[in-house]
DNA sequence: AAGTGGTCTAGACCACCCG
DNA sequence: GGGTGGTCTAGACCACTTC
């Protein structure tokens, strides 16, 4: 066999720790390609499911992604700042601007697949909305895409009741958006909660979202308020976390 | 796109969407014991890294959790909350409880190895703070552990200049935390900053945090500034992103 | 056409857990 | 002790990307 010493690790591990060590010291900048499977099979005399494990623990790590018949490249990290408090501000959304444009910082997210129906209230939306299970709620869904890259998934719900006939029925929502419309019906959203969790992504999410293998996903889910303390709208997000930043600045 | 055949998925994921689907509608609960490596290859008439492949996707997942000579089980979703504003506010952390029982809802959170030094700023966190870089600071670390889990781990930095003397260089801060010695030093937080990111972890937040294969770590960067906008604070927070849901509430 | 990663087989030995 | 998952080998064919 071969030295008895470093027998504490498997091998694999010993392969992408070394690499890793290699990325993280700057040999392989974001964008490179790191050698491939014949490469470390060939460098640490190793099978070829070794050698793939070695890049499969990089690649779970989110810090590699492999495309098919190039390569193992070298990720990068140049996420977007989501303002979560001033985004809400009156100020934004009342002055004809979509609480959306003020995410870009100068790089273009535009909004994607628009998809607005009726359908049954599911129970945790609305448990929330305070109606009865199955009730018709309004659904808007929206993707949103920066650079070719979509990166935000929105699915919101409101009262059936409270929207009919204004436009947040419709894919167009008019300047202001859809808060500014509630306003309109007399039920300005004023309170905001905002629950956030993270963990992978479905199938269907990593689909839909373009993700690499070791990216996870952050879920948002906004609560909007009328002053009365009625829920208006509920928002559910999932969102790339190679492509977001959350920002709360608050007081005590 | 005519699905015809589809047989166009590999086996493995065949597999894995099938034990997926059972878990989902309910067959397999959470604790309870999926087929094993043996079981899938004598089932679906395939080979041990096939079978391997797509516990592996589930395991990816961070829906199933695997036990070393025991089987693989259905993991379990039930995180604390944590509330990012009000927690804050001063008469939680003016009367003498810690600013962390808030967290606990019942179920008892206990702070674990706690180490306090102090050195030099690194680069990010002297920025932030408005210090040089390497100017000394202090540190504090901690890791919290919940029902014999560990949850988070959160190191703050601080001015060494500012808290010399102070107990905040001790370990135990004594009632009301770093936030009431600070108010007492003339540098009293009133306006705070959390940035929250997630990411798949390091091989050392995995094991600190006992973290199954699957879970991604939340980060929860929090700058706390006085009243003339002076940053005093700076505090880096490694969240169980299993453990966990965050919690913003605010008005427009 | 050559090279890459993606899937899959059929064996093997080990460390660990449980009854 | 028997079963479990963890590691590893040595082959194979395929789809895809790049040139």
């Amino acid at each position: 066999m071969s030295t008895e010493g470093a027998k504490r690790q498997p091998k694999y591990q010993r392969i992408a720790d070394e690499l890793r060590d290699a990325i993280q010291a700057g040999q392989y900048r974001p964008g490179d390609r790191l050698p491939g499977e014949n490469d470390l099979m060939a460098d640490h005399g190793v099978a070829r499911m070794t050698a793939r494990q070695a890049l499969g623990v990089l690649q779970s790590e989110g810090i590699v992604e492999s495309r098919k018949g190039a390569g193992v490249f070298v990720r990068a990290f140049r996420p977007l700042r989501r303002q979560g408090i001033q985004r809400l501000a009156r100020s934004q959304w009342g002055e004809g601007r979509s609480v959306w444009s003020v995410d870009t910082e100068d790089r273009t997210l535009v909004v994607d697949r628009v998809r607005v129906t009726e359908q049954g209230a599911p129970e945790h939306v609305a448990r929330v909305l305070g109606v009865e299970e199955g009730e018709p709620v309004c659904v808007r869904s929206r993707r949103f895409v920066l650079d070719g890259k979509p990166v935000l998934l929105a699915t919101s719900y409101l009262p059936a009741g409270l929207v009919a006939g204004s436009s947040i029925a419709q894919e167009d929502t008019g300047p202001g958006g859809t808060y500014a419309r509630l306003a309109e019906l007399g039920s300005e959203p004023v309170h905001f909660r905002e629950e956030i969790r993270s963990r992978m992504p479905t199938a269907g999410e990593a689909e839909q979202l373009k993700l690499s293998t070791g990216t996870p996903v952050m879920l948002i889910c906004r609560t909007a308020f009328t002053d009365e303390g009625r829920a208006v709208e509920v928002n559910e997000m999932t969102l790339d976390s190679a492509s977001y930043i959350l920002e709360y600045a608050f007081d005590a």
